[in-house]
DNA sequence: CGTACAATTGCGAATATTCGCGGAGGGAAC
DNA sequence: GTTCCCTCCGCGAATATTCGCAATTGTACG
């Protein structure tokens, strides 16, 4: 993955500091995938890089890195977890609050939102990736028949 | 407020009991208004029903009232803060991660988002009461400059 | 109205997350 | 390359939130 040059980029842009543990951190995210708890990047960071780190330096790039829109935080169901974001492909779930499953959402529907709230008061949604909690078909045909 | 009815009949919807601690968290939350924090809660709850309330059992009740939809959370700057929810008037929050401020959006838009996923999926997205982040007007222009 | 059963509460402990402080180190200016 | 300032880190403590378990109590049923 094409991480580094990016990161760097990235975090030298708010006014942020380029320190040896976001770099850390961010990579980290970045080759796991996916959504990761605080725990899990802990552990993988830890394991992957050879020495261990604070888990409240984790939380605290983590907080910095999700203000440079670099990751987004998501909530998994009582405890939360990150993802690295790729702004060029956004990606969104639908999560079920009956039967708990997760599917995507194309992303051309909340761009169409976010291209609406801007036209209507000049604000710039942030919509990177996005849960959206709801139910789903068969959960509802269920819910119905009781 | 005509509370009392709507909220038996909300609690008992779900299959959940009827216990005076949920009623007494609902009263709580429907006669402060607005959005108050677990602990704003607990206090007056204290306060102005005379007994106290384990702080837990607040949790568990605001969880409870989540599920039936009949209160939301949202993440109000770190700690998280609750909404009674008035499913007829639907309202949502556009908060500027620059300078803090929060208005209001236009409820037709989310909704045209909610029929177009239900159109294009068959999910049913609950979007009672939404937040979503970004970047007002005034911020844009003064990050622009920068 | 009494009984039985499962959901719920209260309590305290476990966990998750944030904070404050003093020292360390990034990076802009010379 | 050196200096200085200001942000950031590591650490431990403070807070916020969840959990486990035994006792309680709604609710359905007879």
């Amino acid at each position: 993955m094409s991480c580094e040059g990016e990161t760097v980029a990235l975090l030298r842009s708010g006014g942020h500091r380029l320190t040896p543990q976001r770099q850390r951190v961010a990579s980290a995210l970045q080759h796991a995938g996916g959504h990761r708890t605080v725990e899990e990047l802990h552990a993988l960071i830890a394991h992957e890089q050879g020495a261990p780190m604070p888990l409240s330096t984790v939380y605290r790039a983590l907080t910095t890195l999700k203000e440079l829109r670099a990751v987004s935080e998501i909530d998994a169901g009582g405890r939360s977890a990150f993802a690295w974001v790729d702004r060029s492909r956004p990606h969104h779930h639908l999560v079920c609050r009956g039967c708990g499953t997760e599917r995507d959402l194309d992303p051309a529907l909340l761009q169409r939102l976010g291209d609406a709230i801007r036209a209507a008061t000049g604000f710039e949604a942030f919509l990177d990736h996005f849960a959206i909690t709801g139910q789903c078909e068969s959960c509802r045909q269920g819910a119905a028949r009781a």
